[in-house]
DNA sequence: CTGTTAGCGCTTTCAT
DNA sequence: ATGAAAGCGCTAACAG
């Protein structure tokens, strides 16, 4: 119940000047061995522990970095996170983090609001906003992005090959004797989904397989968007014996609307997602996948971001995607 | 580049004192028209925003709180956090997450982290620490925790009734006429999975049936856990008719077990868990399951932290568990 | 209604 | 090696 003790508190109790405390608070000069003893017994005696605030203010280093996600509940963030999480371990830094909920607009907003907390960087997952802006908010502090190319002092980008990734998903399948093979893609507008698109077209083209618009429907890289996409396809009677969903969580989607329909995953029909999720092992059968590395773009992103915030330059590049084979895809018959 | 305007900057640019500024951006008295709106415009030409640090150390209120969790990338904490994410909208306050990895000293490390960060309130989610931990902390800022019983002036706990929930899950297996039902349990010395073997013991018993321990074996909470219980249940040759797992994950790994061996679920066994994560939906089959209102817990244990910041007092309650009823169980044959 | 003044708790010259 | 003093950016009396 008593206010906190702050530094004077503790120069009085030792009977020593409050710069002698912060010295031997930071290490920033010599002080003499008694004094130092009779400090650090206040210290303890009182419990003080620097005001954060105080110290951030003078020294104009907040130790928070800002992290910016999409959503604050999706195991796509998480796994990402978690990364940050275990690089920001032991530096002294903190995060803040806030969604902005796949909406650039409200992604400015709280970038804004990052910023006036003085965070001394901002890592920003899955951006909506535009290049344009991130260099702006690079000119106050430094950012670093998943999701897009950026290489200037304060802002850096680590984009992941969605091209590769879904070629290497088709080409699995068209290795395993697919020739018809559905696509569920993401959001109409949203670039990962085109990226994965194109690696689709790619994979097929170089089997000689023409693309049928007619495979390809449109999810929202929700369960409950790849239900229905996979569901259109089957009332509207398309052949098919293979689906690439453009993400796991549309792939569950996927996998339910079959069970529902007493197809069997991978006897009847072979399903591939994109991302691999932690949860991803454990589905009815394991999902056969495209394994983003995602625990890793968040370490890589947070080093980065910490190096830029001392100053430094940074050539860290995040692994390439890789094929997960489990056991949702097999030989066609 | 620029070095960040400061409320100073504004006054001197508008031709008024910093106090006509901070009475406007605080609305803290009456400010004539003209002065206003040249505040305004200087606040806009400047793109100038309070430095959140000053304002705090000067207020004794960072406008930030401090959440607990135990595992960053879990959807059972997730669902939670968007509860709070959810409710801290529009007041000002963000967040700062740490997790304390089930481990009560590292939880309290945290907490200390946090209250030097001069946070207003800590949200504590399944703390490892004691009660009288955290009634200490609470002598210096607001707490409220889940899991636990709490009723303090600054400190406050909401419980869940795990042993209803799980009382009701294994209710439900014998009203479908199962007598053999094996408990896929936590680990030891969790007091949630103690509380669910209860609440398993106790249906049990309503129902004239024995506890057979050789019918419970330990879990982990996670998915491999659940699989390797419900493995040694085989190797022993137990016999049964459905499972009982003390947590969704746990059945997401006992369900993969059963799939291994070709057991189908729910026609040969059925299968029930608790938490009802959003995944549960979308499993194959989709599961049945207790569902704890872990978005709702968040919300309203926000929504308490800030009543006890603000000085007030909190009556809320959380809603009960309830079954779900999905496609993992069934009548037994 | 508005300006002047005195700090919030800490760090950092500048002396000594 | 140590203390005195100034000040980070803001708010809150206190005058007027």
């Amino acid at each position: 119940m008593s206010a906190p003790s702050t530094l004077i508190d503790v120069a009085r109790m030792a009977g020593v000047s409050p710069s002698t405390v912060s010295r031997i608070l930071n290490g920033t000069a010599k002080v003499s061995d008694d004094k130092r003893i009779a400090v650090q017994a206040a210290i303890e005696k009182m419990n003080f522990a620097p005001n954060q605030m105080a110290q951030g203010l003078k020294k104009g280093r907040s130790m928070t970095i800002g992290i910016v996600v999409q959503d604050i509940s999706s195991p796509f963030f998480d796994e990402t996170l978690r990364g940050v999480d275990d690089s920001l371990k032991g530096t002294g830094f903190a995060s803040v983090i806030v969604s902005g909920h796949w909406n650039a607009e409200e992604e400015v907003q709280r970038i804004r609001l990052l910023l006036a907390r003085k965070v001394d960087g901002i890592i920003l997952l899955s951006g909506r906003i535009s290049d344009e802006d991130i260099l702006r908010f690079a000119g106050t502090r430094p950012i670093v992005s998943t999701g897009r190319e950026l290489h200037t002092a304060s802002a850096l980008g680590f984009k992941l090959d969605n091209e590769n990734g879904a070629y290497l998903a088709v080409r699995h399948l068209i290795d395993l004797g697919h020739r018809r093979i559905a696509f569920v893609t993401g959001p109409a507008n949203n670039n990962d989904a085109a990226e994965r698109m194109a690696g689709y077209a790619r994979a097929l083209a170089e089997a000689g397989i023409e693309v049928n618009m007619n495979l390809v429907a449109e999810g929202d890289f929700h369960e409950a968007g790849g239900m229905q996409a996979l569901n259109r396809l089957f009332e509207t009677n398309q052949q098919f014996t293979a689906v690439f969903a453009a993400n796991d969580l549309s792939a569950y989607g996927a996998r339910l609307c079959m069970y529902r329909k007493g197809i069997r995953v991978p006897d009847d029909i072979s399903l591939i997602g994109f991302d691999d999720l932690p949860g991803s092992e454990y589905t009815t059968p394991p999902l056969t996948t495209v394994r983003q590395p995602l625990y890793d773009m968040g370490r890589i992103a947070t080093q980065a971001l910490l190096r830029l915030i001392d100053g430094g330059t940074v050539t860290d590049q995040i692994p390439p995607v890789e094929l997960v084979v489990r056991e949702t895809t097999r030989r066609v018959r």
